[in-house]
DNA sequence: AAGTCGTGGGA
DNA sequence: TTCCCAAGACT
């Protein structure tokens, strides 16, 4: 990318966007562009849910929210726990409790409108330089200049920067504002992040069917595939656990919530053990006849591996959920492969 | 300011 | 099988 070329390159991308934009639930049609500006309490929600996070992954967690909750307002209202079941199995868990957090800030203080400059959005929880800037540009129309790690990737592009992540951050941010327009803004930043997610992919990126190829430094150099340059990570540790299944004669489960902070803050899940670097003493959350289940469960998170011995029991006692209350559904999802294990032992 | 925090799909 | 990683935020 040469210095002038910005504004040319981004009719281009935006041009390929009017063409071959992605439908998404949050998104709104091209035909309706023009007069129906989108919806910032769909924006917010899709995008808090796309942190870290696919496309593919979100699209029925999405549409599951917006038609249990239809308004900001009406999430607010709602219960912790249906909050925290409604979101196990996306990951990233403390995205759901900040989620809540912020929806009720905004119904309440705010009055059920979101603030519309991406400086008071990044004051809200949950809501970062990226997510501030994405719902200030799709819902407001303000020029912020939205990166995320498909436009570090476009940018490191088409400007060849070699310099390594996270290093090279402030520079591709820098660089990120100067294609971005002054009109249409949201849609701009979507086009870049629809050419990362299609065509600038991270691996094999498919440049000759990239609209902005012609402005590409690393294209010309042949190391668009190289970019960005990031250090080598490091190795995950395995953990090791043992973790209790009892269940009771009317077919109730027992269950805890787990602590607020921490891995799967909130969720609900198994008693059981600590997770370290070797197999754990038994510690078992009530006496009963324990059987070790054939196979363990193996589960990866994202700093460390996790080995789980799966312990079952027939017992009775207090603090069972009954079984109409109980969704496997609900549980995170090492927790649903605790459950699923422990099916075939009943 | 590095470490922490999930998951499922693709190569 | 294993590794990589995806529309990051928080501490």
């Amino acid at each position: 990318m040469r210095d002038g070329d910005e504004t040319t390159a981004g009719a281009a991308l935006l041009a390929w966007y009017d063409r071959s934009a992605r439908v998404m639930p949050w998104r709104v049609g091209p035909e309706a562009r023009a007069t129906e500006r989108p919806d910032p309490y769909h924006v917010w929600l899709s995008e808090v849910m796309l942190q870290q996070t696919t496309v593919a992954a979100v699209r029925d967690y999405f549409r599951r929210f917006t038609e249990r909750w239809p308004t900001v307002t009406d999430l607010a209202a709602a219960e912790d726990a249906d909050v925290m079941a409604e979101w196990a199995g996306l990951g990233y868990y403390a995205r759901a409790r900040n989620l809540l957090k912020c929806a009720r800030v905004v119904a309440g203080a705010r009055g059920g409108k979101f603030p519309e400059a991406a400086a008071e959005l990044q004051k809200l929880p949950g809501i970062g330089p990226y997510t501030a800037a994405a719902v200030a540009a799709i819902a407001f129309d303000e020029p912020a200049v939205v990166v995320d790690g498909n436009v570090e990737r476009v940018v490191a592009r088409l400007w060849a920067v070699q310099t390594p992540m996270p290093i090279a951050k402030p520079e591709l941010v820098e660089k990120a504002g100067r294609i971005t327009p002054q009109a249409r803004p949201g849609d701009h930043a979507q086009a870049m992040m629809d050419l990362g997610a299609t065509i600038c992919t991270p691996r094999n990126p498919v440049c000759a069917l990239c609209p902005v190829n012609a402005f590409c430094a690393a294209k010309a150099q042949g190391i668009a595939a190289e970019l960005p340059r990031k250090a080598p990570k490091a190795e995950k540790p395995t953990r090791f656990g043992l973790a209790y299944v009892a269940v009771n004669a009317a077919g109730g489960v027992l269950l805890e919530r787990r602590p607020e902070k921490g891995l799967l803050g909130g969720m609900l899940g198994f008693p059981g053990t600590e997770w370290g670097a070797d197999t754990p003493e038994p510690r078992p959350p009530l006496v009963a006849d324990w059987v070790e289940l054939p196979h363990e469960v193996r589960h990866t998170f994202t700093h460390f591996h996790l080995r789980l011995k799966v312990m079952l029991a027939r017992a009775e006692g207090e603090g069972f959920t009954p079984r109409e209350a109980f969704a496997p559904a609900d549980l995170p999802t090492v927790m649903r492969k605790v459950w699923d294990a422990a099916q075939a032992g009943l």
